[in-house]
DNA sequence: GCAATGACTATAA
DNA sequence: GTTATAGCCATTG
């Protein structure tokens, strides 16, 4: 059975309708890779990269997530660095709504962004 | 083709 | 624990 909808991921693809250009099908292998996230667990930039096929390129997940969409269904926000804290700047929106939404999936993040949750072991 | 960039990581001090 | 540094990979100009 499969994963999230990927509704808003089908929204987003830049340029899928012309032929050559598959630019967004990392980002799409990566978003579906998060997808694959169990609710109130973890993951790292670096574990989700391997698991997408892309090992060490855990930058480039961070890319991926960026052009995510905010209307998406992808739980980006379970994805952490390999601190266990969270990489968005703090203050910022995106900072904000990731600690919103973990809360509400029980994971409380503290005050520099660590999650009170161990992370998911593939 | 090369240099710069980035929601990263491993290591050392 | 933290900070500093040097790799890392794919995209972008």
């Amino acid at each position: 059975m499969l994963v999230c909808k990927p509704r808003a991921l089908i929204t987003y693809n830049p340029v899928m309708s012309d032929k050559h250009s598959m630019d967004g099908d990392l980002d799409q292998r990566i978003w579906l890779t998060v997808c694959a996230i169990p609710a109130g667990k973890l993951s790292t930039y670096g574990d989700v990269a391997e698991r997408a096929g892309l090992p060490g390129a855990a930058r480039r997940v961070g890319a991926a997530l960026r052009k995510l969409p905010e209307d998406s269904n992808v739980p980006w926000y379970r994805v952490v660095n390999a601190s266990g804290k969270s990489s968005l700047p703090p203050g910022t929106h995106g900072a904000d709504r990731q600690r919103a939404h973990l809360a509400a999936e029980g994971i409380l993040l503290g005050a520099g962004g660590a999650a009170v949750l161990r992370r998911y072991r593939w």
